[in-house]
DNA sequence: ATTTAAATGTTATAATATAACACTATGTAA
DNA sequence: TTACATAGTGTTATATTATAACATTTAAAT
């Protein structure tokens, strides 16, 4: 198992207690405290975190969650609901979709290693709005 | 069925014509001789041509394709495969696909009304280097 | 013709992300 | 335990991606 290093940690522990996604300089903001000063060291602990799969990237918003999926050691398998009113995100975890999507072979040939799927719609909250 | 206006126009056919997906900047730099000079004008020809369905945003590479489906009017249901190597990015349009995730529902019952997949790997040539 | 909505042009600036370089800590293997 | 490699840190500067605000023009609809 992977040792998380001292910023890799500060910036994990944040992630991890936010309830939405968090950005990169909104990360930055709140580790000030922490001794943490340049978007670098945000960014390159973000790397990291994402590779071990800690942390999941949501491509379409620019922010960052904790991977739900205690089971989850590789970002290679993601899929997310997003909810368009309360910006709220949450990780699928449906093996049903995640043998579909892993098993899935389109006709180009390509040897697919990695997917991520975000679906966009309204959570039950806004939907009664 | 949609007019372009001048500048959507002008934006949509050098992303039509690129072998590959194109970024803003690089727009930007390639119509410059079309009189097109500022950012804004091109983010907003994007905005509208995404909005129309005409082209797609690639998230993970902040780059935009022109939609390679005749069929589809707008961008709810989308899906990408991108090789990590040489960056081809083509449009999966495969029915059988496209109907489980239309169809798919998470027990968080949530109403998605659009969905964008990406899948990473290598494509054919890339995998023989 | 008048009105309305959509698109344009322009300047400035915000938000997101990386390059380059010097240095420090940690793990590993002789 | 020293040497060596690898990973992580700190820092400044800068590149890249995207939007705010406001004035004006064009196109479409009545």
């Amino acid at each position: 198992m992977h040792t998380l290093s001292k910023n890799q940690r500060i910036i994990f522990d944040i992630i991890d207690k936010s309830p939405e996604p968090m950005k990169a300089y909104s990360i930055l903001f709140n580790v000030q405290k922490k001794g943490i000063k340049a978007p670098l060291q945000v960014y390159r602990a973000l790397d990291k975190l994402v590779e071990i799969g800690k942390i999941h990237k949501i491509e379409s918003r620019n922010a960052f969650i904790a991977c739900q999926n205690s089971s989850c050691q590789v970002s290679k398998a993601t899929a997310f609901s997003i909810c368009e009113s309360c910006e709220k995100v949450t990780e699928i975890n449906n093996s049903s979709l995640s043998k579909y999507l892993s098993n899935f072979k389109d006709k180009a040939g390509m040897k697919y290693s990695k997917y991520n799927l975000e679906f966009f719609g309204l959570c039950k909250k806004c939907i009664t709005k």
